[in-house]
DNA sequence: TTGTACGCGTTATCAT
DNA sequence: ATGATAACGCGTACAA
């Protein structure tokens, strides 16, 4: 293996020098600079990144923690993260925390050993984990989720505000019944998007019904589906529902369509994230946009700035509104 | 910074039996053994991951190469991969390959410093960069896709044989005019699954229509749209499609859709992969399943054997037919 | 602007 | 079964 002590012999300079030409050090003269870097070549010398870690104790390694890899959502937002990531040159370790068993080994592995720089949560249950006491040793930015500890930054959309649109485009359309699909155990955001969804409703002097919130455990089309049939069930049915997520917009879809109900004239239906299946679906689904990439992109950016040592504050990124067919 | 030699005073032993048992040699007395384990409890020891790579040169890090991760198709070969290369305390890198540039640069990171033990490509155009002379410094398995040159071991299903079988299933609901969508710029994958098709065509006495045959270049739900309304403008426009992947499919049962078409009484459309969307869209897309999955285990098993040293074969994984309400 | 010398934490070799 | 010691390749004071 050729190192720095080899480059240094046959460029005629010290290994010091060879270390500052490697780190772009000002204090180098041009002539010499090149002659380190033609040697480097000529030998056909690689940096090993392991005697690096070892000498500053970075990892240029960062932790991307996903709940669900299967929903292209969450791609879109690796994506921005891994771009990011690399124009940097930082290196993306990927870590699915669905379910349980996955998600403590995630955590005791994480624990162990300092194998990367920082971590970004994707996922609201991580998250929280995150900002535990014994987790602080490790800096994180939480991503598409407002952490309900102030301690470590976010990156998301105003959660509230765009279930309040979405509600209120709704309303707009002349809905009076509305009905909604959330999955309150999942963290900070359905409960935001309860919220919005309330403000929008009060706003129009509509009084909440309680047998108009349906709450499921999971995102899943299935459970979209049951709880659109239970919401079908009802006397007096919901002309429209919102759905805290695409997928259980797709649900209802489904059971509307099945119900052979005219979308969106008898059953309206409107979803949030507009992940790549929104688009996709017949009808194409109405949806507020997460702008995906992006969050992932200021996660990463905001990491940096923390593996930094600086303290950035959180960012909240413009959602909007895609009409399509549904809704 | 706990270091094995503080260990090692505490435990009034020396570096190397601290060693041994962080390493689970066998030749260590249990009380030994004991001793060493309270001392690294107490003082609150961490291996060094970085000063473990530099001794051994060996990252215990390897590289996932997807073409897309907005597909789920993807996510859930990834969750394969993970979970078996956790199980066997390695941990994943991820690097999306899609854009040319992206690509490229993925490349120069690749060859610039020995930041992994392994790749596992999932991407046929990287796979074929793989076998490439310079690549060949990093053990790799191919996955999903069976490599043109023999030197590196893949996982895949017998994708001629799937093709065959999606058709063979068309021929015996009684179709006669069988179009195929196919993106053959895409590795071998493709290649195969023409040939499959063909093959079942020739069974049946079919003579193939070149106009049967739609070229696209990316697998998009858009193309998928545009190569069946080319196919339904023809004179004697095919009673039924197969295409290489569920996205495809799912465009060519929008067209019909849209078309007013009777699925699958008039048009009959199965897919390929059966990625999470294959069961969502409406009507739920028959297709040929791969067992993603498995695959992704299966890849990463083979890499662990490689990286062991050994020269494992190929394995090919059993594909299904699953059959739902397109076809 | 460049060189010297040491240490980072681990494991492997050889000896005991 | 255990210990002593020498690397592994790099960065960084400090000196020149």
């Amino acid at each position: 293996m050729v190192a720095v002590v080899d480059v240094a012999k046959a460029a005629g300079v010290s290994p010091a020098t060879v270390s500052r030409v490697l780190n772009n050090h000002p204090l180098v003269r041009p002539e010499t600079r090149e002659r380190v870097e033609a040697a480097m070549q000529a030998l056909g010398y690689r940096l090993s990144v392991a005697a690096r870690a070892m000498r500053t104790s970075e990892t240029r390694l960062v932790l991307a923690l996903a709940p669900n890899l299967t929903r292209g959502f969450f791609g879109e937002v690796l994506r921005g993260i891994t771009k990011t990531a690399h124009e940097n040159d930082y290196e993306v370790l990927l870590c699915e925390t669905m379910g349980v068993a996955e998600h403590e080994r995630a955590f005791t592995r994480m624990l162990n050993s300092h194998r990367y720089d920082g971590v970004i949560s994707m996922s609201p249950l991580d998250t929280e984990r995150l900002t535990s006491a014994e987790m602080q040793a490790v800096p994180g930015v939480a991503c598409l989720e407002t952490a309900p500890d102030t301690s470590i930054p976010h990156v998301s959309i105003d959660d509230r505000q765009a279930a309040r649109d979405a509600v209120l485009y709704l309303l707009s359309k002349g809905h009076r019944r509305i009905a909604m699909i959330l999955t309150d155990e999942h963290g900070l955001y359905s409960k935001l998007r309860r919220a919005g969804y309330s403000d929008a409703l009060r706003g129009a002097g509509i009084t909440e019904r309680e047998d108009y919130l349906q709450h499921v455990d999971a995102i899943d089309v299935g459970l979209g589906e049951l709880a659109t049939r239970r919401l079908l069930a009802l006397d007096e049915r919901p002309t429209a529902i919102f759905a805290v997520s695409d997928e259980l917009a797709i649900g209802a879809l489904k059971v509307a369509l099945a119900a052979k109900l005219d979308v969106p004239s008898e059953l309206a239906v409107i979803g949030f994230d507009d992940g790549p299946i929104a688009a996709m679906f017949e009808p194409p689904l109405t949806t507020v946009r997460q702008p995906m990439r992006e969050l992932g992109e200021h996660a990463m950016r905001l990491l940096l700035r923390r593996l930094k040592g600086e303290e950035p504050a959180s960012i909240t990124l413009p959602h909007s509104l895609i009409e399509r067919r549904s809704a």
